[in-house]
DNA sequence: GAGCTGTCAATTGTCGACATTTGACAATTA
DNA sequence: TAATTGTCAAATGTCGACAATTGACAGCTC
């Protein structure tokens, strides 16, 4: 999994930073450190065994990616995500996905466009089946096939950001696998589009497809926020 | 134009590097440190008389937001935007300035509507007068109120940092004032279709709005490249 | 003279220590 | 008891110094 040459070009990324910047976010991510809990400098520093210089860097590094929020004199916090800046962040994923989309079917070559259509009968079929463990993976290497091949590394970066902030929303996985046939026949929209080399048409699903998934969201969280508000007030 | 009150929250806002921060990004936006240059640590360290510690962190901030480029062990530089780079940055512009678009026709309220249609009718007069001293800070005035309305800040905040990129770009001042009369019918429509409530047209027409002012840039650009091309061969 | 090698100043990367701030808790007062 | 004040440990903000790396230039070899 690492040659020799992966480490050396892994170390002489420019070290401590960057490493401890990959490491704290995979920490995020992973859950280990939960949306609202401080990130402590000091036990990052022991952790690794560097000093705060680099752990500062990385962490200001995280700051502008929006995963972490820096409080003066106080610490930073892993940034927690609010219905309302889920919607938010929907929408601007939803903008960029279009536009995605329309980038696809105007470039994508017929080898390319074969490869989405694989994937997506591969879904069908496991959408079908109920094997949500194959369809997963499946789901996330078609949207990032469709990111990637945009062509537009702006946009590729951008849209990332955003994915990495919607796992700090709380409810996430509440929506995470919600919607599965009814989601796959818009992948299917989604190619088909593209495969016609229509762009407006393309724009319009891979938007669409997004904002169907906010909507699910919208909806399964009201639900949420009802039970919680008549527990807690604040 | 700065209350007490003010100063004693910018001082406190995290002290040096967040200042240092925004004065290297000033330095920047105004052309003081150009595309490709080096940024020296020292340098600065000097010039505001702090240490090299928040001078980092405000590099590394400013490195997530694109403006400059850390390359190991050889220091930080400013980036410099190439044509396809910024033909990049143009897309994911259009696709937030659509959504900008489309959210106004949403929400905006009729007060709010005729703000817009009243900054377009200046920007017609001093169009029809060419006055582009009047014309300039006017649109500016435009697209930020389209973007700051939208009420959602991700949008915003992503927005701008395209804008700030963009500023990188060598031949940018060739472009600026491109299209004035063309450009502000473009604007009548925009405002027309967020007064018609019409979230499908406003996207369009905010879309499309960027994406010619992206055209007139390539077209502007290739003459630039045809020529620099028989003088410079890399 | 071309190419390789070794040295050197400049600059970045990292560290450990000190100054400041914060929130919590104890002590004091009315 | 409730509110205010004082104290303190923990953590952040900042600094100055040292180590490591880079690119350039001089000197050597052939």
């Amino acid at each position: 999994m690492s040659s020799p040459v992966e480490n050396i070009a892994l170390i002489k990324s420019r070290s401590l930073a960057v490493l401890i910047e990959a490491e704290v976010e995979r920490l995020i991510m992973a859950g280990e450190i939960a949306p609202g809990d401080r990130v402590n400098e000091n036990q990052l520093a022991l952790r690794f065994g560097t000093s705060r210089g680099p752990i500062r860097e990385a962490l200001r590094s995280l700051e502008a990616g929006g995963l972490v929020e820096l409080k003066p004199n106080r610490g930073v916090f892993v940034r927690s995500i609010s219905l309302t800046e889920a919607c938010a962040i929907y929408d601007v994923r939803a903008a960029l996905f279009g536009l995605a989309g329309r980038l696809c079917a105007q470039q994508l070559t017929v080898a390319q466009v074969n490869e989405l259509k694989e994937c997506v009968s591969a879904m069908e079929k496991a959408a079908a089946a109920k094997d949500f463990d194959s369809y997963y993976p499946l789901n996330l290497k078609l949207h990032e096939f469709i990111i990637d091949h945009s062509g537009n590394p702006v946009l590729a970066s951008h849209y990332r950001d955003l994915v990495k902030m919607l796992h700090l929303f709380r409810a996430r996985s509440l929506v995470q696998g919600g919607g599965l046939a009814i989601s796959n026949s818009e992948h299917r929209e989604m190619v088909d589009a593209i495969a016609a080399k229509d762009g407006e048409r393309a724009h319009r699903a891979h938007f669409d497809h997004v904002m169907r998934a906010r909507e699910r969201l919208t909806q399964t969280e009201e639900f949420q926020t009802d039970i919680k508000t008549k527990k807690v007030s604040r």
